[in-house]
RNA sequence: GCACCCGUAGCUCAGCUGGAUAGAGCGCUGCCCUCCGAAGGCAGAGGUCAGAGGUUCGAAUCCUCUCGGGUGCGCCA
């Protein structure tokens, strides 16, 4: 129910009544329908005259006059002005909004979603931090809004499948085995010495050390070497996920799939997944055997030369070639990622998202070369960057570095300024732009801090309803009444204009969705908070606006309609965002 | 050297895939509580949209170049 595109069908169908003699119909989908930024100008504005003037072989103005001619006839509207360039500014009646309400009211929290797709499945992979540790705060952006787009994506009628990619295979798990080891060693109450250089020294490993220690006692001494690291290698990063798991609990979010990278490399009857893969991509002549240039700018001292086998990836878009086996004789990272995107692609997936840290932003080229290379134009990588957090405290930077101790992990942060402050602020700004964080501004309740803001705006109508229970205790507030209450009876251009604002949701749930840019959505929420804070002032110099009016209940009845539709919406968006909609402010 | 992202009010940022007189919050100035939550609202001042070209009815938005800031760039993961 997004009455933008309701009427840019109107439109079309005038623009096919007064028969112009277009070339190509294409240019239709140039015209569109959207709320004017300026109210003064109508409720809903068309640039059809102005896109189709060209086309039609007629002056703009001319157009508008004979659309607008149409489309007066359309029910619901009340007048039709033509300014400027030849804008058709269309407005609608009041009963229109009313009406609109009511259907808003209906639809519940149904409202505004299933409007972009039909069910085509999706796969968002996000946070993916590899299991060596728990999470730390520079995660935290990527999984917020990774969590908010699959529920966008999801509301908006996709079948979203949130997945987490587990990179347990490669050499940082040996180090990891290592210092889980040293850390058994020490557990056991022998003395291994200091921990070695680039191994883990965190304390989160002492935990399932212990947990060895008291399960086999000193029986690791005594496995093969094979048989202990396999062990090790398994207890940490079990232990690890359970962390990252828990982190990621706290800032409510779960994944569907958590896929993992060592499978890709365990043989099945012989062949690895990546086996089977370089296979295929052979076939297909993406996969020989040559040399790779070295790097531009600065040579490292220990470039060698060598041949080795290589995915042919400047073929689809990539700036180089990318190497596929090292030189022990090991897959590298990039030919699992090309064997994981085959098996999303063979899973079903026409879509893949994948978010990204803005230092992978070299990756994108190399992602998008793998998709073209595997499914061809058959399905669509996207991949969305965040960029990095600065953590503010009083306005200066909150230094982290690790010798220093000063490691600020995502459970600080969640543990400081709560789930719903970090949620939103991640949101509260695009992806792509850098975001000061300031622990202060978030923690604080004040429309400085718009996370207060609109949930302070859902509080409030809460209080409205507990309040009315207490003043207008006979009035029946049940939802049956409530669904017959006389809508006509909201006139104030507060209220209309609420409707109005409650109307574009659809809209911002669309746009979002197609752009795949979740904080449209929180400034919508912001929005729609601020108006309702401003209509709810005048009723302090106009106590006939305030939403309970005792002498007139049947006033009060349609008015707790429009407070509890604003109340869904509100507690709609902040779902897909992740953050609670209170009943009162603490 | 190359690639990607960013540059909008004093500060932090939106700007609806090209629309009308570029908008919020903070900060500054002045107002509004006998009243459903003032944890809020109203009004004012504040702009060469980094710069220069181009595309067209129309550009903060698209293209090219320049300047400035960030991130990354061989078998790591």
């Amino acid at each position: 129910m997004n009455i933008f595109s309701l009427f840019e069908n109107h439109i079309r169908k005038s623009v096919e009544s007064i028969d112009l003699k277009l070339e190509s119909v294409e240019i239709l989908s140039r015209v569109s329908a959207e709320p004017p930024r300026d109210a003064s100008h109508g409720d809903i504005s068309t640039n059809a005259a102005m896109v189709l003037a060209k086309p039609a072989g007629m002056k703009p103005r001319d157009l508008a006059e004979k659309l607008a001619a149409e489309l007066e006839k359309v029910d619901g509207v009340d007048a039709i002005n033509i300014a400027g360039p030849g804008f058709i500014n269309i407005s609608l009646s009041d009963a229109y909004w009313q009406g609109h309400l009511g259907e808003v009211f209906k639809a519940g929290n149904d409202f505004g979603c299933g409007l972009v797709s039909d069910g085509a499945k999706v796969n968002v992979e996000y946070v993916s931090a590899n299991p060596t540790g728990p999470m730390h705060v520079g995660h935290c952006r990527g999984a917020v809004v990774g969590d908010a787009l699959a529920n966008l994506l999801a509301f908006a009628g996709f079948e979203v499948t949130k997945e987490y990619y587990v990179n347990d295979a490669g050499g940082q798990i040996d180090v990891l085995a290592g210092s889980l080891f040293h850390r058994y060693r020490e557990a056991l109450g022998e003395d291994p010495g200091p921990m070695p250089d680039g191994f883990y020294p965190g304390e989160y490993l002492l935990e399932p050390a212990g947990m060895l220690a008291e399960e086999y006692g000193n029986k690791l001494h005594d496995m093969s070497e094979e048989l202990r690291i396999k062990l090790l290698k398994e207890t940490a990063i079990s232990s690890m996920m359970a962390l990252i798991k828990r982190d990621l609990a706290a800032l409510n979010i779960h994944h569907d799939v958590f896929f993992s990278e060592r499978d890709l490399h365990t043989e099945k009857g012989g062949k690895s997944t990546i086996d089977s893969m370089l296979e295929r991509m052979r076939e297909k002549g993406f996969v020989y055997d040559g040399k790779l240039p070295p790097p531009k700018g600065e040579v490292p001292e220990d470039w060698e030369d060598r041949e080795q086998t290589l995915f042919r990836s400047t073929e689809v878009g990539d700036d180089m070639d990318r190497a596929l086996v090292k030189s022990d004789g090991s897959y590298t990272y990039f030919a699992a990622d090309v064997a994981y995107f085959q098996d999303k692609y063979d899973r079903g997936f026409k879509r893949m998202i994948y978010v990204l840290g803005a230092d992978h932003s070299g990756y994108a080229k190399r992602l998008k070369a793998v998709a073209q290379a595997v499914a061809g134009d058959e399905a669509q990588l996207d991949v969305l960057f965040c960029q990095l957090v600065k953590l503010m405290r009083d306005g200066e930077p909150v230094t982290m570095s690790k010798r220093a101790g000063s490691f600020v992990t995502l459970r600080d942060v969640v543990d400081e300024v709560g789930r719903d402050a970090v949620r939103f602020m991640m949101l509260y700004r695009k992806a792509e732009a850098p975001l000061d964080f300031d622990f202060a501004k978030v923690t604080e309740q004040s429309k400085d801090n718009p996370v207060f803001y609109v949930q302070y705006a859902h509080a409030r109508i809460s209080s409205v309803m507990r309040q009315v229970k207490r003043e207008l205790p006979e009035l029946d507030k049940s939802a049956e009444a409530l669904a017959k209450a006389d809508l006509a009876l909201l006139e104030d251009d507060g209220e209309i204009g609420l409707v109005r604002k409650l109307s574009e949701y659809p809209r911002i749930i669309e746009q979002a969705a197609r752009a795949d840019e979740p904080h449209r959505l929180a400034f919508y929420l912001y929005e729609l908070a601020s108006e309702l804070h401003s209509h709810w002032n005048k009723g302090k110099e106009s106590p006939t606006l305030r939403f309970i009016n005792q002498e007139n209940p049947q006033l009060t009845l349609s008015r707790l309609v429009l407070l509890r539709t604003i109340a869904t919406v509100i507690a709609s968006g902040l779902a897909i965002i992740g953050v609670d909609a209170p009943e009162e402010m603490r």
